[in-house]
RNA sequence: GGGCCGUUAACUCAGAAGGUAGAGUAUCUGCCUUUUAAGCAGAGAGUCGCCGGUUCGAAUCCAGCACGGCCCA
């Protein structure tokens, strides 16, 4: 017992003091940590540095196993060049003169061989003291197992950066989810098809971006803050500015701000950035999310379903080995075009069952949603109680991709009417897996009907709709001026990569998933 | 916000009916120069989420709270 902590009192505090200057014992130390420190106290005394920096790393270890590849044992023994990597120590398995590691580098792993008769007496003794998530850098030559795997043979190696906390079982990996989401660089170490996740959400996204810049879209940057919350209906996030002693609110959308581009007289823009919803937090949603909105002057919403049926399409072949179709969740989806298409009516007769009645008058709609249990507000109307029969009845079964078209006005404060319907917009929302991933419409331009929209919103606000439009003066001064006729469209990225990625949860494509902040202490 | 479930060693998990906690991995010691969930022998490691209650006695039963998960609104 006396035995550790004196040496984590050196540690800590005594004879490693120069090279551990504020340094304080965590609050947690189990048995393996102060271990851990005791080992990396004693590499210290024998002068061994235990965060060096400097070192080049020429080779990387995808290389290595490339260049390798169809080699046999004695093609690669004849080869005496000599490669040096660095990585984490994934595994360990010692004998008396000679041990084996894993090590593995952003994106590739491999075998190392450590021998006492090439690294020497000492080299061996330090070697003996690499833990498991320890980085380390080593030098020399390819060779094949026994068992015909590819292996370096290490002359040299250097240790990198000491670790200090054992990582999780080899075996089952980190399974706990909590702890996944938290200490995330836990979740990435251990567990390869998390990196590879976001290996694949860093692939739809460029994919993405080159995709409308191939288009000559414009990508740019509009404002986080808002003075008034637009383009969406939903609760936003409050903050307050003290210079200017104002509330701001997080966007909930940029749609607003992006269509003043048009006016402005760029023709096609895109913004691919997050947003914040004051709302729960579910397998579906998370506070922050990402979207790509894009607007495209002289287009109709119907162009766009062309244009995302393109995209999906691309984007599923780029991380989905070329195949233009996908399991998620145990079921196949086909994203070849063309995909289904449904006015909204239709779908709620064809797919959803909803009697007539329930369609023609807001009566009859009161009394269908009753027997599914759905509630009503005061300021709800027929369009408006025909979406959440819709959510409940429809959406569900969209599984194969399907466009849902002409919303009710009601619920569209932003789009142009359709013609010679007009209850009815240019809208539509892309379904699929059962889930919403994109929102379009042709763009409402006419700013006499924008202001009677904006207006039918403040009334609804009045009446107790907390999510309702606010009116927005300038907004109405940048349609005055014209904005071209034009279609927009925002797409969900988290949900997206879901899709693409077979995941089941927000959270699992999310890097650092919202979470309550823990209380214990570390 | 409501319902159900979970929280035990660093990790993955066992612990019917209440009697002061176990395994595997990881760690440490010894043996071992082609292993790969290496092997063999031994050892250490726990505020059983927190706080109350019931009880001679609580990881276990009860209430509350915290965090998390799933479903619902």
């Amino acid at each position: 017992m006396s035995l550790w902590n004196n040496s984590i009192d050196e540690f800590c505090g005594g004879a490693s003091r120069a090279s551990f200057e504020g340094f304080r014992p965590m609050e947690d130390l189990n048995s393996v940590v102060r271990e851990r420190l005791e080992k990396a106290a004693e590499l210290e005394r024998q002068n061994v540095a235990l965060y060096p920096n400097g070192y080049q790393v020429p080779d990387r270890i995808k290389q290595l196993l490339a260049n390798s590849l169809g080699k046999k044992a004695e093609e690669l023994e004849a080869d005496e060049t000599a490669y040096t990597i660095a990585g984490r120590v994934l595994s360990v398995r010692s004998f008396g003169k000679s041990t084996f590691m894993h090590l593995c580098d952003s994106d590739s792993k491999i075998q190392v061989y450590l021998q006492k008769n090439q690294i020497g007496e000492d080299g061996y003794a330090l070697a003996k003291r690499i833990d498991i998530g320890d980085i380390i850098r080593v030098g020399g030559p390819l060779f094949r197992t026994k068992t015909d795997e590819l292996t370096l043979l290490v002359k040299d190696f250097t240790l990198l950066t000491k670790n200090l906390r054992p990582l999780p079982e080899k075996f089952h990996g980190l399974k706990d989810i909590e702890l996944r989401y938290r200490q995330r660089y836990v979740d990435l170490m251990i567990n390869e098809q998390v990196r590879e996740t976001f290996r694949k959400r860093a692939r739809i996204i460029s994919t993405m971006r080159r995709f409308f810049a191939e288009r000559d879209f414009l990508e740019v940057e509009t404002p986080m803050m808002h003075a008034i919350a637009g383009g969406a209906t939903a609760k936003p996030f409050k903050t307050h500015h003290n210079a200017l002693d104002m509330d701001l609110y997080l966007r909930i959308a940029p749609e607003l701000y992006l269509k003043r581009l048009l006016v402005g007289g760029f023709e096609r823009v895109f913004e691919l950035n997050r947003n914040f919803r004051n709302e729960g937090v579910s397998t579906q949603h998370n506070p922050e999310f990402t979207m790509v909105e894009f607007y495209q002057a002289h287009a109709t919403y119907e162009d766009l379903m062309g244009l995302t049926e393109e995209l999906f399409g691309l984007l599923c072949r780029e991380v989905n080995e070329g195949k233009t179709s996908l399991e998620y969740q145990g079921d196949v989806i086909d994203l070849s075009a063309p995909w289904a298409r449904y006015t909204f009516l239709e779908s709620l007769s064809a797919i959803g069952n909803v009697p007539r009645e329930a369609l023609e008058s807001l009566e009859g709609a009161v009394g269908y949603a009753r027997s599914l249990g759905i509630g009503m507000e005061r300021f709800e109307g027929h369009g408006k109680l025909l979406t959440k029969i819709f959510d409940l009845v429809v959406e569900p079964r969209l599984v194969q991709p399907t466009f849902i078209y002409q919303y009710p006005l009601e619920v569209s404060p932003l789009s142009r009417k359709t013609e010679g319907a007009p209850e009815f917009v240019d809208r539509f929302e892309l379904f699929i897996a059962g889930r919403e991933m994109a929102n379009a419409f042709s763009e409402l331009n006419d700013p006499r009907d924008q202001r009677e929209r904006f207006e039918r919103q403040i009334a609804a606000f009045q009446a107790g709709d907390e999510e309702a439009h606010q009116m927005d003066e300038d907004y109405i001064r940048a349609l005055e001026y014209g904005m071209p006729p034009a279609a927009g469209e925002g797409i969900g990225i988290d949900r997206l990569v879901m899709l693409l990625t077979d995941s089941p949860s927000i959270r699992d494509v999310i890097l650092f998933p919202h979470m309550r902040p823990e209380k214990k202490g570390l």
